[in-house]
DNA sequence: TTGAAAGCGCTAACAC
DNA sequence: GTGTTAGCGCTTTCAA
């Protein structure tokens, strides 16, 4: 292994020279400075990060945990945390936690030890009680999709409730009254506020929330699709329900898929709402009406709370994602006749 | 912030003590283990991987690096690479880039200074000579999806080829003569791979190849929808094709949201193959028929490649991963008749 | 503008 | 079993 010493000694200079070179200072003459970088080209050096580190105090690194890189919600969540930094210089370190109490809490051991400037958690399966004690031993980290009592300004979320009721409203503006509802298994704030603002936007028009509506599974395609197999095990489309809102979009794809499956047409038969507005909704036909989750805005957000944070900064008052519905052509008039009205995806 | 000396201190032992303790080193007292770890839990102590790093000279760290995490197909390919050295007690850090050359070498520079045990690289724009100083000065790089001449052994991929002959051979089997080809345009070995297999299966069933049937875009959503927009704009479908075999399952689903848009029904007006099986595939209505793309396999044989070659240890001969043919809904017979034929998806 | 040297937090001989 | 201590490769005073 190559180190600063080798360059030093093929440049003529110290350590310290070469240091100051690589690490762009400006108090070197322009002469150690070329023999410093011919040196470094010469051996192919790089710096070492983790020596680099240590003597900084400074990994230049930020953790995120999601639970799987390969949801489509959270790649996107992944990719928008790395934009939002990589112009500062920090690089990002991916823990996944595949819905696991135990893959979770090793996730967060690990970004912790890196060192990590940044911590950025989506914990599904840990208890608040864990939760709160990482929040209180680590002082830069924010949650998101979850909030702790106590922690709500280092808790970040989408307005949840609002989103739903949106969806809600659109499907019994388009005359639907008998809706039914995909929800997550997994019970933590999100599905939680979802499913409240479903019940409220019936109540709201006068319908009564009628349990035997809801059905639940993974928050994945297989989930939603189970979920959908479910319901219609239990009940007949377009007589005991005409449309069916669902906790995302993964779970509205696994829905229209069984659909599909069983010669149930979209939006003819059942009009069908998601969430989050993944770029899964687009692809999808008929393409989903969902609703706007700003994952970007929640990652920029996240990324800089995090930031204050590590700096002892003061942050922000607690506040939510505010979402929006995205009109497509999964929801359709209950009474619609059949003439194909298309609209432009892109 | 606390070391191992506080916990040392604290436990009543010496550093080393709790190093062997932290380590799950064998000859350690039952009491001294307890005092340690009561002393760690206390203060909220993790080791530093930093100077740990530097201390073993192994950071226990795999890098890998991709186009961009929220593709699925690559969400989909960090994922199984995390899956691969999680029990191996590795962790992966992720760099992206971006379909641009200068974030390319960013990204595998910060992996290499990082100093991961290893390193998967997926590189679309930077060009060979850069790459082969790469392979050249990491020894224990591998590519994917792209093969420099004089490291094939280094350099996995599937086989392009024979998956394009596959995905158009099922489209003539049904009746397809008239075929239109959607690629990408980073001309790199997978998109020239798969090309020369959608033209040698015409001229293997006597069809004469048409250069004006094939158009191209960014590997993206996007870019299948404007490459889809393009062909449109040149080709009556049913006249001029009857059929499309793309480079991914990606641009498949931007060509078809762009027909839906069109209101040109698949499969009844016409067919469409992709290529990779995502998860993505398995959504679209109708579902894809697309080729086997064995993510996982991949992922594995890199990891086993990369991590081979950091301990100087010898591997493998070069070789293609297989792929097949997955038939799904998105296929139909060129006569058939408009009854439906539902197939199940699941 | 430069170099010498003292750490950064940890591991791993080595000695006891 | 346990402790002492010399590094790991780098940054950063401090003095020159």
């Amino acid at each position: 292994m190559t180190t600063i010493r080798d360059v030093a000694r093929k440049a003529n200079v110290s350590v310290a020279t070469v240091s100051r070179v690589l690490n762009g200072s400006s108090k070197v003459s322009q002469k150690s400075k070329d023999a410093v970088l011919a040196a470094q080209k010469e051996l192919g050096f790089y710096l070492n990060a983790n020596a680099r580190a240590l003597a900084q105090r400074d990994s230049h690194t930020i953790g995120i945990v999601v639970s799987d890189v390969s949801d489509p919600y959270f790649g996107a969540m992944v990719r928008a945390c790395d934009d939002a930094i990589h112009d500062k210089g920090y690089n990002l370190i991916v823990g996944q936690g595949h819905h696991n109490d135990a893959r979770e809490r090793r996730a967060i051991d690990d970004l912790i030890s890196y060192q990590c400037r940044g911590l950025i958690v989506h914990a599904l399966a840990l208890d608040e009680d864990t939760l709160r004690s990482y929040l209180e031993t680590v002082p830069y980290m924010v949650m998101i999709n979850r909030v702790v009592p106590g922690y709500e300004s280092r808790c970040l979320a989408c307005d949840n409730y609002q989103g739903e009721r949106l969806a809600v409203d659109e499907l019994i503006a388009h005359g639907h009254r008998k809706i039914a509802y995909i929800n997550s298994c997994h019970s933590i704030l999100d599905a939680q506020e979802r499913l409240q603002g479903y019940i409220d936007s019936l109540q709201a028009h006068g319908i009564k929330y009628d349990p035997r509506l809801v059905f639940s599974g993974e928050p994945s395609l297989e989930g939603g699709a189970s979920a959908a197999h479910e319901l219609l095990k239990h009940l007949k489309p377009k007589h005991d329900f005409t449309a069916v809102a669902c906790y995302s979009d993964v779970m509205a794809a696994g829905l229209m898929g069984t659909c599909h499956h069983h010669q149930i047409r979209i939006p003819e038969d059942i009009s069908i709402t998601g969430f989050d507005n993944l770029f899964l909704g687009k692809c999808l036909i008929p393409s989903l009406t969902t609703i706007d989750n700003p994952v970007k805005l929640m990652a920029e957000e996240a990324i800089a709370r995090s930031l204050q944070l590590y700096e002892g900064l003061p942050i922000a008052p607690p506040h939510r994602i505010d979402v929006s519905l995205i009109a497509r052509d999964s929801v359709r008039d209950i009474n619609h006749d059949e003439a194909a009205q298309f609209i432009p995806l892109w």
